[in-house]
DNA sequence: CGTCTTCTTGAGCCACTTCAAGGTAAGTGG
DNA sequence: CCACTTACCTTGAAGTGGCTCAAGAAGACG
């Protein structure tokens, strides 16, 4: 009906084999600051499927180094990327037997992964660990929240508050480095590719970012970006 | 800068008190199936408020009778309804020790109440409660990236599903009988209650429903809804 | 039977989409 | 080191779905 639109998906990148994952030598590090839940490291090509949609949630992961996108794709193949996981973010966990989105890696990325099944029986032992699992889902759906009123916003608003918590969430340096391509943001956002690049264009006309690169940014006026975030 | 648009909320209805809740009658319940967690039964009356944005959240709320709405409202006074809760629905669990939204009953209602420090401490012991407050709020998790993922439908696509997730939440009858008005489903699908109504009078003229009433709505074709959702 | 609220309908407009090039950057093989 | 390729990003011009503004109809209530 509608043609509004996103990326249409008609076939899978390549790569999609779920574990192209070649075991990195990397050591390991703990997923909850419990000795218990050690993950093991696995390293993800770029557009590596981490899991899929309504596959069985075997593992709970925390992303290292990388970034990760989060997605459900409607059946006409618009896409909407749900979030972004940056490193230190944990992902994937589910209440549910199955995953609600698809995984993707969006660089090459580390990744530690611990069983599902192990963290929940920790869990029934170690109330902390139990409370973490309800504190990083009721952190989500504040996000997801956060997203659904972004979305109600127009295309400078999102974009703004796109840019101001990345710049939040990513190292601080002089620019923003933006790991994902403006596909992602646009599907993130519900807009298209054309409009985002339209929009930060736009934005840089009135100085209030500078495009270094098309995915270095300078935030130039942190306080009219606010602003537009209402 | 965007003008498109919801209502604009200026001031607060009339009845603004919290609690205008003249304590009812009405024996109590459990919470959640569990006799230490026994709620104090309350009544609101149409658009009286339950609580507010970044209140604490003292308590823990679930609907008896009637419905409820939770909403945000933005610095220009546009207002997104986050979700709309039935009797048998649970609300207002916070992981933090604020509510993340605002909650009004959209009729007169009768909602249980209990303590949420006492929640949290019978939860402590009983991992079973533990269990289910995480499950309330992984439940509320993928309601709310549902909601995000309607929200990038065209009109006719977030109406279907709004129609059908209602006709499945509400009691079974031969008509859909909406509790809320035109401007909440506005505010709710991310669209002017014109396009609301102009929608709806367009799925009536395809006689994929039909208008009994305008609450009153019988699903004719859940096929074609079906289709619209995507 | 007026008054108020809610809902519907119409006409024009605008932000974002669509379609269509063109430009830039990064990688690859010679 | 440079031609070639491919992926990604930007820009322009035209179309459109949903918004705005405006008015009227239908209920609900005292």
């Amino acid at each position: 009906m509608l043609t509004q639109t996103q990326t249409r998906f008609r076939e899978t990148p390549a790569h999609h084999v779920s574990a192209v994952v070649r075991a990195a030598g990397v050591g390991s590090q703990m997923l909850f600051g419990c000795p218990e839940l050690t993950g093991a490291a696995m390293a993800f090509e770029r557009n590596a499927e981490v899991y899929g949609e309504s596959e069985t949630a075997d593992y709970v992961y925390k992303v290292v180094s990388g970034a990760v996108r989060t997605y459900r794709v409607l059946s006409d193949g618009r896409r909407q990327i749900s979030g972004f996981h940056l490193p230190g973010d944990v992902f994937g966990i589910e209440f549910g037997e199955e995953h609600s989105c698809s995984a993707e890696a969006i660089t090459d990325s580390n990744i530690l992964v611990v069983r599902r099944s192990l963290v929940f029986k920790v869990a029934e032992r170690n109330s902390d660990v139990a409370r973490q699992l309800w504190s990083l889902t009721a952190t989500e759906l504040r996000r997801s929240q956060q997203h659904a009123l972004l979305l109600i916003k127009s295309a400078q608003e999102r974009l703004a508050a796109f840019l101001l918590e990345m710049a939040a969430r990513l190292p601080v340096k002089s620019a923003v480095e933006l790991p994902m391509s403006r596909q992602d943001i646009a599907d993130h956002l519900g807009l298209t590719i054309e409009t985002v690049s339209r929009t930060l264009t736009q934005l840089a006309g009135s100085s209030v970012i500078e495009l270094v690169a098309s995915r270095r940014i300078v935030l130039r006026n942190r306080t009219t970006l606010s602003e537009l975030n209402s």
